[in-house]
DNA sequence: TTGTAGCTTGAACAAATGTTCAAATCTAGT
DNA sequence: ACTAGATTTGAACATTTGTTCAAGCTACAA
């Protein structure tokens, strides 16, 4: 039978995103993606090259999101906010609360160079993307026109990083949603309008 | 030649912090330890052994130099700023941007679920460290009575983990000093008593 | 000097792991 | 049904890796 493609790469995303680059051995895959080691490599190349593929496709699958919850609200903070509750603080059982980009970084430091900058460039995209839809906003009114957009698309990188990253840290990962919220307050408070609504 | 247990102990954590757990390999311990198999083995029992210690060795002495910048501040807020400056933010050459214990935990993620604990555990420690200098600067009068320290404590680690976690996924790391301060500043206007000085 | 207790050495081992490839199997066009 | 091309299979291989242990070494008391 001949394997989807695309389902393969979705089973190995979320097998490298649970237990890393290493930690996945190449058994793992076959057994996940129920094909023979043979099959993997013809498809494939490596394990290296197929977990490029990974984070390239998760890098790409994250742009797109965020482009679509652009589409949806005429809103761009609310586009923002929106994209960030679906796609990171999904407190769903069994999901895993990293970024997969964000902790492939962290596990390639020092080796795998290579592999760390798509990494790394899928963050930057996205970071990318908050700027354009913070630029948007001001052009809208909804921020002030002191505030930088490249500077609180940076913040909101490292705001949603560090919730990431703490609830990862703390098996009570429960109100998240609610610290998501405070960070907006905060964002509010710091760089609406005083006049706006 | 008798090895020196501390300085062993120091060697294995930079080498585990640098390249995680799976990534380390036993000869590379070696080799940076420069002791053979037998004499690792006979002084800290096995890699996770090893990883344990170093582990607990890096939380004790985080909570120690905290302890420390307590000490030496009369302004708890100070105190934590202290902290974080030194522990978390330095920049020199070479130096690994991600916290040893966050690191962990995020590779450790799905196996040794054991070895998480101890990290979690660290990471907890430090937070209620955080919590206790917020409540002596709350009753000191340098924060809102209305704050909630453990509130703050958490919030605390957001930002460094946030911090750390931005300026290692991009080389650029520069202004993390800088938003360092801007994290700090907005503690003060939020959490701070109007008629304060 | 000699004995001994403890530490160190490094060759060796078994298991794990990424990868290959010849043979088997499947697919589609005639 | 037949064949050529493509895909899949899974046993096998070369390394790598965590770990062991008998033999060697060192320091010190008698």
């Amino acid at each position: 039978m001949k394997y989807d493609r695309a389902l393969a790469i979705e089973k190995a995303t979320q097998l490298f995103w649970k237990l890393g680059f290493q930690a996945t051995k190449m058994r793992d895959l076959q057994e996940e993606l129920d094909m023979r080691p043979g099959s993997i490599y013809a498809a494939f190349g490596n394990k290296e090259a197929l977990f490029k593929i990974c984070l390239l496709n998760y890098a790409e699958q994250s742009r797109l999101a965020l482009d679509k919850y652009a589409g949806l609200n005429s809103n761009p903070i609310r586009a923002i906010y929106d994209f960030i509750k679906n796609m990171a603080v999904k407190a769903e059982e069994g999901k895993i609360n990293n970024c997969f980009l964000v902790k492939s970084i962290s596990e390639l430091d020092g080796n795998n160079a290579h592999l760390r900058q798509y990494a790394q460039d899928g963050l930057k995209e996205v970071e990318l993307g908050f700027e354009a839809l913070f630029l948007e906003a001001q052009e809208k009114g909804l921020i002030k026109q002191e505030s930088n957009p490249a500077r609180l698309a940076k913040w909101m990188q490292i705001q949603v990083m560090g919730l990431r990253s703490y609830s990862n840290s703390q098996d009570n990962a429960s109100d998240v949603g609610i610290m998501l919220d405070e960070i907006f307050n905060s964002l509010k408070q710091a760089h609406q309008p005083a006049l706006s609504e």
